[in-house]
DNA sequence: AATTAGCACTCGATAGCGGTGAGTGCTAAT
DNA sequence: ATTAGCACTCACCGCTATCGAGTGCTAATT
């Protein structure tokens, strides 16, 4: 059995249907709305045709049709017509970039925030990962008399935090010199390349100091594993109570639970990190909690093998090409942003 | 009609059920499950007297009784009995705090997960108020060629970054010593008392980077106003899916919309401030969407005027007794900890 | 040969109905 | 003052009938 023009027709209409009312579409609904020309009947042997090929589904003898995983995966695929970027939607997406932002999580935070709104679905972004694993910058702080503050900057402007409670604080001078030695000691090192020979360097040229390297080490360490870890920003979970696929609130809740395991999200978003666009329909994705869900993943590239992956989660009934076209102009602006921020890593 | 020592005991029975099984409640109940000595029918009169009193309401003629706002009320102010806390809970708390936190907003934010993992219900957290408008210490840090960064302490060990891009990067010692000068100058300022005169002076002392100043007071302006702004912190939003009170989607929803909205839920922190606990039942809470919620909110001191406070929000039949020891507990281990804080700021 | 009108059929959704049971309020007996 | 007893209420459950949207099939039409 071919799938021929008018076969291809029907299987858009049907789609585009169900993706607005999120109701089975049936012939005669078809042969009213889009006027190709047949009569319901005939409409009705394509439909049943179309279900035979596995392309939509019946949730029920005698009602109308639901696309299935695979027609949504032929739609998606061939069909869908790329929508352009609406110029609200530009003029929005441009806002949130164009704002002063210098701290990577905070553009994370705000991009997530931004594609949350503008699709109406659950964003999942992990940041840059490859970046955080080289000190920029490490320096102390005077805090106060009971405590000094660790600044790390890694590349990519990732800046932590740590302040160090120590029982005895040496004065402000001894404080900025310490960091200056540690500074000159690690910087560009990534943490794993802090070895016994480095940290004896580090003792010896800090002798005066000896007491209070272990803390400073220790916090190191600390800042840094926390550093190496993948970020998550997510934004919108709630827009998900909006879809009449999840009025049932038991269903919401166990995507809602899904979407809180950290590592589940991690390995979503990982596993497509090699290609630029990647649509996991229902059933394509491997997390049964989200069998129901479909993920558009995007990748954003930072120079080099740096990159870090935006998530869209929807009812597979979601608005592909609209998400698709939405992602796309993220994209580009977070790696417009994103060149900004590491050309001054370039010229260090 | 006199509220006789019965019919606080059947009172009494009929929230402790309420509570336990969000079934209405009815005399034969009663009868069974508590020992008063007393026949349903003799019940079933004494309810029939609470009803007419107003501590109790029917969902329907010929349902058992549930308990009214009012009966909650006298509940709470006077029949309940207070729990203590559970040993592992207070483990829990304890394991919660004691982990190494030096930063408030870290420890806030572990604090809202403790809170809502030990009630399952929904916890917002506002950070202590008055701490974070004087800076403690201010100083810049080399970043790259293009960038410099700010590092703003403010007392509580509020710590704030900002990078701040800017075309031409005087040397490190020289960045180093504009910060030092900023932080002689500005130590133990407030935004709003940077006047002119100060400006000037800063201008006086750092002419030979007068083009650099501009951009630096702009994000130390930016930072501080952003420090200003009460934070909240929330978690556990997810639990109220749990409750068959909002079993009904849109009830879901329009409570989820309530707590998304920052406004709101920072003035209704704010107005229990004066109260070392407060209780706000049902229709007591100005909040429209709110009023099938209860908000117990808790006052924690740290030092001074600087205060912040807990709320925890769930159904009207929440479990008061255990909500408010978990909470005075909560209040009794933050406050050491800010202590400990505060303690390194008192000897600078 | 393809299309379509017509029709019987399916099945979810909705409404109506009687039975059941938990619960009440009232009355009369204790 | 208490309680046993009883009539009554009403949500809930299961059953049945009806309705309507939609299908699949057949026969007529183009």
């Amino acid at each position: 059995m071919a799938l021929n023009d008018r076969k291809i027709q029907i299987l858009q209409a049907i789609i585009n249907n169900y993706i607005e009312t999120a109701e089975p579409v049936g012939s005669r609904t078809i042969a009213k709305k889009y006027n190709l020309g047949i009569s319901s009947a005939t409409i009705r042997n394509e439909m049943s045709d179309l279900e035979e090929m596995g392309f939509i589904l019946q949730p029920h003898a005698s009602s109308g049709r639901i696309p299935s995983d695979m027609g949504y995966r032929l739609y998606v695929d061939h069909l869908m017509q790329k929508k352009e970027l609406g110029e609200e939607e530009q003029r929005y997406l441009q806002s949130i970039i164009s704002r002063d932002i210098s701290q990577i999580d905070f553009l994370m935070e705000e991009t997530a925030k931004a594609l949350s709104v503008l699709t109406n679905y659950t964003t999942i972004i992990s940041e840059p990962k490859g970046q955080r694993t080289r000190m920029k910058q490490i320096r102390l702080i005077p805090l106060d008399s009971a405590s000094v503050l660790l600044v790390i900057a890694t590349e990519g402007n990732f800046i932590k935090n740590h302040v160090i409670k120590m029982g005895c604080v040496p004065t402000e001078e001894k404080i900025f010199d310490i960091g200056f030695c540690l500074n000159r000691l690690l910087q560009g090192c990534a943490l794993r390349e802090i070895d016994t020979l480095l940290v004896a360097r580090m003792q010896e040229e800090l002798w005066e100091y000896r007491e209070l390297l272990p803390p400073i080490l220790k916090a190191i360490e600390t800042t840094m594993r926390s550093a190496e870890k993948v970020q998550l920003h997510m934004s919108g979970t709630k827009n998900i109570l909006a879809f009449p696929e999840f009025a049932d609130i038991q269903k919401a809740k166990s995507l809602f639970q899904a979407l809180e395991e950290k590592d589940v999200l991690v390995t979503l978003l990982e596993e497509s990190k090699n290609n630029d666009l990647q649509v996991l329909i229902g059933s394509e994705n491997t997390v049964q909690s989200m069998q129901d869900c479909s993920v558009i993943t995007a990748t954003y590239k930072m120079g080099d093998n740096t990159r870090g992956t935006i998530g869209i989660v929807g009812p597979t009934r979601m608005d592909y090409s609209q998400v698709i076209s939405v992602l796309n102009g993220m994209v580009q602006n977070i790696e417009k942003v994103l060149k900004n921020l590491s050309d001054g890593d370039k010229n260090t």
